[in-house]
DNA sequence: AATGAATGAGGGTTCATTCAT
DNA sequence: GATGAATGAACCCTCATTCAT
């Protein structure tokens, strides 16, 4: 890359910062090309130039961000500690870029997925979900994980939890509880003790 | 009431049901007054004349909608059920008022109640916050739930999940699924066999 | 119509008119909503309220210029002028609203009408041509118009003249040759006397 | 001419043509400079580094325009037939450039041409015009032309169909009727028969 | 009390043009 | 000489809100 595309990809860079530091602030629709252009010290039609429209904006930052997020996700799974303790850090976590996102900006993110934008999409089905099948059938193996449940219900079941660990009050509300979310999960509302029925 | 006040008592509650239909469909932002104005077969300024403001309509719309819910999750406890049919009806009981709300409205609606706005806030710390402590004081009572558990740490749990069936795109990827979570959630995922530990 | 109603319509037909009137002299491009907004005396938003988008207004003020030109047009048949004179009027006769019009708002009223805007076609089919048709039937009667011609042609030749005379420039220049064109129109270039075959 | 001027030449030709076939399909308005340099194959600047700004790149294009069509104009006398298939050829012979000229660009043209921008008044002063009065002279000999017209009259009413010829619409609407119009061009519309005074 | 009329402020977007390499 | 980058100004339009009747 010559130094024209590298400064290119600098100042592109410098506005999907800016964008992302915003929108994850305010959500996407307060904040206005202006507010990005003045953050990113570029005139309205710099941004424009880069990026053709506010919506298309919008997709590259959702993609920057989802990608950014994608490698510390992906570290969380990079060590040989015994299957609980991977879950615990799988929920609770706090990754860099994912925390403080505004509702706003989370929800169109959310609307982009479920709208099948192929690149979530990809990077979700043929990586985060076969990753945690992976571990899931790990924990089976091991015994932590009842092996008459299928992958997709547990899978759910992490997925809700890790959403609303995103959302900056229930985290900070939940983390005194760790311990007992985590006996939850585990061993459910009845507790490893004996069974009524 | 003399027959002027009912009169705008119903004009009121016109707006504000319109209103509500409109945000839970559109969200706050998406809507305008006017479009309020035209559903509620009024004019802008009748809704300025009653409600002072957008943001205080959406306060007044928000109050509105929690009293009508309020209704609805009441009644879920008005039964002789036994615990487990409780438990599972609270979770995926899907709520007249409640369904297919719009992703902003309820960010609005959750930013309210974390500001602390009193209305909301008292129903749930007086009202439903009790009113499920007692749910889990019978479980405990019955064998149902682990009594070293805290109630906070529960309520948190069942908090995180309702909030997630109120999504329409989670609701139904997970209904098919409800045998499995209701055995998470009582059982863990280590199910009810032995343990390893 | 009560006074409601009145002043509105006054207001709208104030606007048309300062349409109009920026649109002849500039053309519907180089017309900003702020200028007429300025020129008439009201808000921008104004506008909107009253006629939605600036192509509905584009729409509105031609048909109010048609209509007003067609009364004009119209009144040049109440004559008993002799067939020549009433000719020459119809193609001579500055009429009040046609002239001075801007080439390209004269285009964009073409556009309309070559795309079949209903209004304008409506007129001009129902109205205009029968009354066109009717004058060369007079005309053919009294021996001023080859009966061999088709109404049709001797409409389309006298439509080019009409509209080369709403062009100022070309007007001023054929009006010192009044005569002769007449004479051209009348007898052909080949001219009354002797012919060649 | 060496090497590097006639790769400007080239190059500015290039942007002329381009700038041509945008403007005859769009008008001059509509058609961006980003359009044109895109359409060239060069930058933006690079048009502005040859024709300083667009205005004067319109004037340029006109230029161009003009010039290419005059050749085609004094071909269409480069040939023996009788006057009345000269005239003919004249008003419905379809130039190669000419045809399907967006209206807003011929406007513009005839904007030049009445504010007496000197490249066109010249060529048509005193090339186009002085052809044409020639033509009329040898009408005029051979009786096909009334020797009483002014030239000048003639001319414009020639004027006035070639102009109407160039619109899409008209040409194609006058095309099936070409017999009848050159008789009413001819005998005009009292036809060669005998006449009422 | 209710409403039609009106508006200032701001949003996204486009364009001709200039800067800087 | 040629270009990618950058911009101020302007445009159409929307919205929450106020005015005037």
């Amino acid at each position: 890359m010559d130094g024209f595309k590298r400064r290119r990809e600098l100042k592109k860079s410098h506005i999907l910062q800016a964008a992302l530091t915003l929108f994850m602030d305010f959500g996407v629709q307060k904040v206005s090309i202006k507010e990005i252009a003045t953050k990113a010290n570029v005139s309205q039609v710099t941004i424009y130039n880069y990026f053709e429209s506010k919506n298309n904006l919008v997709h590259e930052v959702i993609k920057h961000y989802i990608s950014e997020t994608w490698w510390e996700f992906e570290s969380l799974f990079d060590n040989d500690l015994p299957f609980p303790e991977k879950i615990k850090k799988l929920i609770f976590a706090k990754t860099e870029t994912a925390q403080h996102i505004n509702s706003n900006f989370y929800n169109v993110i959310m609307k982009e997925y479920s709208a099948g934008i192929s690149y979530i999409e990809e990077l979700y089905q043929k990586k985060a979900i076969p990753k945690m099948m992976e571990l899931f059938e790990e924990g089976k193996r091991e015994g932590y994980v009842d092996p008459d449940l299928s992958n997709e219900s547990i899978l759910m079941y992490f997925h809700i939890f890790k959403e609303a660990m995103q959302r900056e009050d229930i985290y900070n509300k939940i983390l005194p509880m760790t311990e007992d979310i985590m006996k939850i999960l585990f061993y459910g509302i009845i507790g490893k003790g004996d069974h009524p029925n």
